[in-house]
This record gives C-alpha cells, sequence and structure tokens, in this order.
DNA sequence: TGTACATCAGTGAACGCGCGTTCACTGATGTAC
DNA sequence: TGTACATCAGTGAACGCGCGTTCACTGATGTAC
C-alpha cells in the first residue's frame, strides 16, 4: 500500500513539479537545442498539463531564465575548479581556469548559447547576479595575475587583460561549438583536442 | 505613358524579386533580428504572395543562407580593408583587421549572428566557400606576420595563433552584442569605445 | 483534536496566432522555325 | 516578321501545425482557532 504522500504526487499534486520542469528544460536543451524547446515539450514529459508550468515560471521566458541562472551558477563553479587546478602560479591558475571554460562550454552547448540569448531571458535580478558572480571569478584570477589586490580599481592595462582573456575563451568555446575547428568534411573535433589547442593558445600568448 | 517594361514589373513579374527579397531580408534582420525575421514578412515588404520566394530560393533556409553568403562576402571586404588600412607592418595589420572584424559585426549584428547559426541555414557548398574566404584573410594576415610564404603549411605554433587571434576578435565582437560591455545600468557601449578597447587588447597582447 | 476556510497547485478546453509550404492555376516572356 | 509553344515567375486559397497563454474550474494542503 503506497504512502499517502506518494499517492499525492502521482495523482494530483505533482510536488516537485518545479525542479522536475527544470530537470526536463536540461534535457530537452541537450537533445533538441534552445530551438527545439518548448514550454509544452517540457510539460508532457513531466506529464502535466501545459498550463502548470505558469504557476511556477510565470512564462517561458521566466522558466529559461531559471535555467540560465543555474547556468552562470554552474559556471561559476567550472571556473573556480579550474583556477585551482591550475595549482600556486597565478598565470597556470588564470589559463586553466580558461580550460574550465571551454570545458563547460562543450559540457552545456544548449545552456551556455541560451546563457547569451537575451532574447530569450526575462529581465531579472537573480540573472544579473549570477552572471556578475561568473565575472567575478575571471577578474579575481586576473587580478592575482596581475598582482593586483581585491579592492584596488583597475588599470586600464589590467582591465584590457581582462576583457581579452575573457573574449578568447569566449570566442574560442563559441567557434567550437559552431564546429569551425572540425576537420573540413570530416568528424567533429572532440573535447580533449579542442582543450589541448586552447591550452596552447594561452600558453603561447597573444600576438 | 510609361514603357512596357516598367508595367510588367508592377503588374504581375516583378523583374527583380530575387534581390528585392534579399533587401528586404536585410532589413529586418537589422530592424527585428534574426528570430523576428519570417519568410511572410519578407514577401510582405516586396508586395509578393508568400509562396513567391519559393521559386526563388526553395524554402526559407535557402533565402537566409543567401544572405549569409553575402555576409561572408561583406566580412572579407571588411577584413581585406582593416588590414589594409593598418599601412605596411604586418602587425598593425594583422591587428587593424580585427579591428575590421570587429566593425563588421557592429555594423550588421542580426546578420552576423546569421552567418554563424548553422541551424537557420542549408547546406550549401557556396557558403562554405564564402566562410572559407573569409577565413583565408586571417590566414594571410597571420602568415604575414610570421613570415611564411604563401604555399607553406603552418606549423602548430603559427596555426595557433591564427586560431587564437580569431577566437579573440570573435569573442569580442559577441560579448559586445550581447551587451556584456556595457556599463552597468547604462547606455550600450558605443562603436568608437569598442573599437579602442579592443585595439588596446590588441595592442598590449596576452596575457 | 476537529473543523472552517484561505491558499496553493493543478486541470483541460479553448483561443488566436502566424507560420512555412502545397497546390492548381495563370499571366508574361522568350525562343525556334 | 509572325506565330506556336515551352518555360518562367507569379497568384491566392488552403492546409496542417504547434505554439504560448487565458480562463473558469477543482482537488489538495496547511493554518487558525
Amino acid at each position: 500500500m503506497p504512502n499517502p504522500k506518494t499517492v499525492a504526487h502521482e495523482t494530483y499534486h505533482h510536488g516537485a513539479l518545479r525542479q522536475a520542469l527544470i530537470d526536463a528544460t536540461e534535457d530537452i536543451l541537450a537533445e533538441r537545442g534552445l530551438d527545439g524547446f518548448t514550454l509544452r515539450e517540457a510539460a508532457r514529459r513531466v506529464n502535466v498539463s501545459p498550463a502548470a508550468p505558469l504557476h511556477h515560471f510565470g512564462s517561458v521566458a521566466g522558466l529559461l531564465t531559471e535555467v540560465a541562472i543555474l547556468g552562470f551558477e554552474a559556471l561559476t563553479q567550472h571556473l573556480r575548479e579550474g583556477a585551482q587546478a591550475g595549482g600556486k602560479d597565478p598565470g597556470a591558475r588564470l589559463r586553466s581556469q580558461g580550460l574550465g571554460y571551454l570545458r563547460f562550454a562543450l559540457a552545456y552547448p544548449a545552456r551556455f548559447h541560451l546563457m547569451f540569448r537575451k532574447d530569450r531571458l526575462s529581465d531579472e535580478p537573480r540573472l544579473q547576479v549570477a552572471g556578475q558572480a561568473a565575472f567575478a571569478e575571471l577578474e579575481k584570477a586576473i587580478r592575482d595575475y596581475a598582482g593586483l589586490p581585491p579592492g584596488q580599481v583597475l588599470d586600464e592595462c589590467t582591465h584590457a587583460r581582462l576583457l581579452g582573456a575573457w573574449s578568447t575563451v569566449h570566442g574560442f568555446a563559441h567557434l567550437a561549438l559552431d564546429g569551425k575547428f572540425d576537420m573540413p568534411g570530416g568528424p567533429r573535433a572532440d573535447a580533449r583536442q579542442l582543450e589541448s589547442t586552447l591550452r596552447r593558445i594561452l600558453e603561447q600568448g597573444w600576438p
């Protein structure tokens, strides 16, 4: 005899619909990409009427925004772990953090795209905050590298380094996901190759 | 009395529908972005039935693909002009070419996005060719910079420089278009500012 | 411990929408002789 | 120079589609007394 709670979950009240919808959305993004996602499909996957999600998220954009927020949080985590994996040398940490950025993008391509698709997201302070937290990780690594204490404002030169580093890993990730680094007519470049290419770029520096 | 040719154009046969649709598409992209574009809207703008475009392009993707091809050709042109504006020093030419890349992206944001949205484009050899032509401009500039003659294969190191340079300008352009470099809560960063930031990044080098 | 009742979290039918594409068609053009 | 006829470049109505959201509703939960 099932306990009453279980019964309730399986009949009328889902009980954990919010989380279930977020999970389903991430699945759909992973399987079909952002343009393959619809609210109705997410509802279908969790066996709920198409109107149900609106009670929790208000609109499609609301749901996607939650997923984007989680995405930025996961990115922040990847950056942290990346830097850590770089050891003690600030240069090594910075480069290793860049690889973390790439690893995140390759692991969750559609989520990564979503995070930078403002038109599908709603204005939501928590999204801003989550984005800024990720950016702050980049900034911290650059500060350490430049020997700047946390409080002090960034000089122009360090600021440019920061944006340059960000642009490089961001651009590399985008181009990689777009298949621009694949062999023409050949197989997709795999994560290992791409990482080692980016490592090389970062070690060797510019120009 | 209007001449017969004009009459024909204005009544049944449009006469230059293909080009008119391409122009309309570029207008729509500029005004409303890629997600605001529809075939029907393009047809509406040139006063033609919704089915007419299919005679020339086969499908929506076909029309968008033509626009993307023109986009790559325009990008190639911007890169060429950028390099030229850099004068004779290969380093200056390379950096100036990077600014050309940015200038293109800022001038035609939706077209730029479209060019990297494979899901909206059809497989079309001419698209590949146009993309490769743009890439070849980057490669040429890097070769000059590294002192490699045109025929010789790229060594690993120069290859990494090429991809690194591309990633940097590509990433910078994307982030700029995403508004990531805008003052928080403030006005959009303008093209002049963005260009000078990128110039600084490129001059100063990485890391 | 019961009970009334507000609130929460769902249903399910329906709405209006605009889309890309198909289809059979027709008006205009251009080519062969 | 005329004429027949294939081909090209449009029309316009219709199709089927799935979408996000609305609406009035109801079943379940939890709280105050």
